[in-house]
DNA sequence: TTGACGACCGACCGATCGGTCGGTAGATCC
DNA sequence: GGATCTACCGACCGATCGGTCGGTCGTCAA
């Protein structure tokens, strides 16, 4: 039991260790022995949890897709017409996003990364499936909305990715983004207005309610 | 002449190859020996051309800056209502890096990396500058748009980041947007759509322009 | 003709990379 | 009281890293 527990952490402080390196300076910036540092071990008990740096990424990868994923499905749980869900899809994201500074530019990161490193790992395929189904959740959700009425006909693909780069760009965009906001982008009030910005962008446009004539 | 056109060349040579693998692989995952690899020259004539890793990546960030400065000048030029400005705004950047492949991932790889690389370096400067220059002329725009009637009065610097992350991000998101769009990302058709897909957002939302009654 | 110069290169440097190996300490099972 | 297993470690491996150095070659001015 004690002993288990102890594995159990290990693992997953080595997991917290790595998520945290890699978003801040990616796969290639981050050395095995960086990562065993900051976990308290040496570099052979990293390798003894994980058979290779590229295993150890990956693991890092799935982790936060499925921590997005159960996120995600709770708040569209709760029913109700596609705008709200939709709304509730993006405090979802928005807010869990918001809570692990890491998430988002690990995930922006590895989106890059993995162009080449096509993934034969098992953990690299169970991260395209869960990936696979939040965007056809995501997709689902869209159509039906545009089925019913309530959403404007739009490009799907599209669409989703104005969503991903609204939201996930954001929360990884550092301290370009925390100078353009003069705050950080992490604290709640910030998030909160993040929040409010991508859902009043989908609900009404940038531009005026009445259309205004123009020069004055 | 001849020398100076032959040297002008090696260097640009040099900046193209650093761009394209910079942009696939990352700072960290890129060696001097594999970009002078690829322009066909020795490591040690890439170390005569740029005095330091960091310098010829500080001097690639420069250069596409640089280019997107004077494309966005152009498009602002000819004047218009805020609106009409906003909209060429987003065709001209949308088209750029539409254009340019490895410009939108290494930009938002560059926004991630100088984090800690906090530049002491020239070109860094000169590039930072580029990009204050940048994002004022853009808030500019923004501010004179609401303060006009013509734009809805929102958060400006979240706006902003609405923006950089809906054409940005859609560039760089690789393998990955390419699947969910079913299609090349550079596509010339798809660029178009971007374009659209962006706009139209803008204008008028993601909601039908009549509330429909739900459910049916 | 010579001397300075810029472009270029091969060979080399110490450091670090991902990864392996042999072994130790402690708990568990029979 | 062995035998086994897991967590963990120090020492080591070949390869590659960013960067340096000494020198060659062609061009051009004097």
């Amino acid at each position: 039991m004690r002993a288990q527990a102890t594995d159990t952490s290990a693992r997953d402080r080595i997991l917290d260790a790595a998520e945290a390196l890699f978003a801040r300076r990616g796969f290639a910036g981050v050395g095995m022995s960086e990562i065993a540092e900051v976990v308290g071990s040496s570099k052979s008990t990293v390798f003894h949890h994980f058979p290779a740096k590229a295993q150890l990424h990956a693991a890092v990868v799935e982790r936060i897709l499925r921590e997005i994923e159960a996120a995600l499905l709770r708040a569209l749980a709760a029913g109700g017409t596609p705008v709200e869900r939709l709304d509730r899809w993006v405090d979802a994201l928005t807010d869990l996003l918001g809570a692990r500074p890491a998430h988002a530019r690990l995930l922006l990161r590895s989106l890059f990364e993995d162009d080449e490193l096509s993934g034969a790992l098992a953990e690299e395929r169970a991260a395209d499936a869960t990936l696979r189904r939040l965007i056809g959740g995501a997709s689902d959700l869209l159509r039906e909305g545009m089925a019913s009425g309530a959403l404007r006909v739009a490009n799907i693909p599209h669409t989703l990715q104005t969503l991903i780069g609204m939201s996930i760009y954001h929360f990884a965009s550092g301290d370009f983004g925390a100078e353009l906001l003069g705050r950080p982008l992490f604290a709640p009030a910030e998030v909160r207005r993040r929040k409010d910005a991508i859902k009043s962008i989908l609900h009404h446009g940038l531009l005026a309610p009445t259309a205004p004539r123009k020069g004055s």
